[in-house]
RNA sequence: GGCGCGAUAGCAAAGCGGUUAUGCACUGGAUUGCAAAUCCAUGUAGGUCGGUUCGACUCCGGCUCGCGCCUCCA
């Protein structure tokens, strides 16, 4: 029975959807005026995570995953690099999808684009206007009365007027209230824009999430995800609008990551730890990175360095190593055994994946103990419903074990070279000639290993 | 200022009111021509002060420290 912490009551709930057996899903996804970076990459991953998680419990499952490809960053960094909003896109939706792939990231069942909903948006502010909730002011522009919805805050837990005490919110002639947030902007010179009942103009940043949703899930659909800083403003305005439209419960359940850090900062520019994934991508492979983001809770802070990637590396190493050579298959889950019903407690328990990794690392330690392919086969099996392990473990190891080096073919042939020249020199005897051969692969990161098939290699 | 979260062994990270988490690193032994991998053995961790309890890392409260949101942000 699976268990999810519910932001909007902050505890654990039973997980009951509304028609049994289905499911249906929506995390906000990437808007998309730059690349990826780790961040991105934790949301992405943990939400898959779920959706995996929920297809592997026998639900049917609509996941909805979308891209904001109009806002004012994307209109202001187009405008910088020289290129069409359409250009700049394009590219980073494609980037996107390049490091997702990457990432044993499956794709959703549906992916929309906010650009292909607009005449969605501006019905659901004229539904706004008629019930009263919206308002034109004397700019052009159309703005969210948040004094009018009563429940606005629930799910940040704030209250307007702790909301006014931050006085962080800079106030403007045109909004009735300095909470207000815009609906709809009118269009400026050379800026996209699209006809509207109140003139041309484009969307504002909360309006597209409430259209896509109800368009894929209905008004009223089970989970509802997106990063933790994504709680306030983007959900609790989203919840204004979709139930102050409609008038009933928008989300059952909303879920929301922490925050991925970087050297026990915030990642931000200014600081100078901005990762893009592909950046990482360069030195890890990426099953490193999602093995890693496996190792914390979904929920809390995780701390980015070198060292805890390295950590990763040599664990998933381990996991890797109790494969080779094992004849292994995919296939089904026999959820009667005992790693596998706790492995199944883990994930039931709000997607505890630290103790279902720990699972795993029970099982490579039975296949040295006995258990051989078939305890190597239980371990691909879970491990695969989490997306890991899904390299062949020689080729992971001969092609740098989670490192990111070059691998030309003649390095290859080069290093069975000089394996076959030590094996010479073994087999007469010659074992200072044979050590001088190992040492000097062991210095460029290649360990020679000997078994009774003979010599096999890998890189460390 | 408002709201919220956290503090676990060298590092990372879980569960749990009384019994070994787990991983990485380290140490000793086995194994090996030498190694690697693996196996065996080895860690008296739970910020601090108090309370509840037969018993608390685990529940409650104070304190200290760290963090997040309140503005664009996954």
């Amino acid at each position: 029975m699976l268990r999810l912490f519910n932001t909007l009551t902050r505890r654990l709930e039973i997980f009951r959807p509304i028609t049994p057996g289905q499911v249906h899903l929506y995390v906000c996804g990437m808007t998309v005026y730059d690349r990826c970076h780790l961040g991105h990459g934790r949301m992405l991953v943990n939400f898959d995570v779920l959706y995996r998680w929920l297809t592997m419990s026998g639900y049917s499952v609509t996941y909805v995953r979308n891209i904001t490809d109009i806002d004012d960053k994307i209109i202001d960094r187009a405008a910088r690099n020289g290129e069409s909003i359409s250009a700049l896109t394009e590219r980073m939706i494609a980037f996107m999808h390049q490091d997702l792939t990457r990432l044993q990231v499956l794709p959703p069942t549906h992916e929309p684009r906010a650009t292909d909903h607009v005449p969605g948006m501006i019905s659901l502010i004229e539904q706004l206007m008629t019930k009263g909730l919206a308002y034109s002011g004397s700019n052009g522009d159309v703005y969210y009365s948040v004094r009018d919805f009563p429940d606005y805050g629930k799910l940040s837990g704030k209250s307007l007027e702790d909301l006014r005490a931050g006085e962080r919110v800079a106030r403007d002639g045109f909004k009735r209230d300095p909470l207000d947030f815009v609906l709809w902007k009118s269009a400026k010179p050379g800026e996209p824009q699209w006809p509207s009942p109140w003139g041309p103009g484009r969307p504002g940043w909360h309006i597209e999430c409430s259209v896509m949703s109800e368009c894929y899930l209905g008004e009223h659909f089970d989970i509802h995800g997106g990063g933790h800083d994504l709680q306030f403003p983007h959900h609790e305005n989203e919840i204004a609008q979709s139930e102050g439209a409609h008038g009933h419960t928008f989300v059952n359940y909303w879920m929301h990551n922490g925050f991925l850090r970087v050297n026990d900062e915030k990642m931000s520019k200014s600081l100078g730890n901005f990762f893009t994934l592909d950046d990482i991508f360069n030195k890890y492979h990426p099953d490193v990175v999602r093995f890693f983001l496996m190792r914390g809770q979904y929920r809390s802070p995780l701390n980015y360095t070198d060292a805890h990637l390295e950590d990763a590396r040599q664990g998933l190493n381990t996991l890797y190593t109790a494969l080779r050579g094992r004849g292994v298959s995919d296939g089904a889950v026999d959820w009667e055994g005992e790693h596998e019903k706790a492995f199944r407690r883990a994930l039931d328990d709000d997607l505890n994946t630290p103790e279902a990794v720990a699972e795993l690392f029970a099982l490579a330690h039975e296949v040295h103990r006995g258990g051989g392919d078939a305890s190597a086969t239980r371990l691909l099996r879970l491990a695969r419903i989490l997306g890991l392990l899904p390299q062949d473990p020689e080729a992971w190891f001969q092609e740098g074990a989670g490192l990111t080096v070059d691998t030309a073919v003649d390095d290859r042939e080069r290093i069975e070279g000089l394996i076959a020249q030590r094996l010479a020199a073994r087999q007469v005897r010659d074992f200072a000639t044979a050590d001088q051969i190992r040492q000097a692969l062991l210095a460029e990161g290649v360990v020679l290993e000997d078994g009774a098939g003979g010599t096999q290699w890998r890189r460390t």
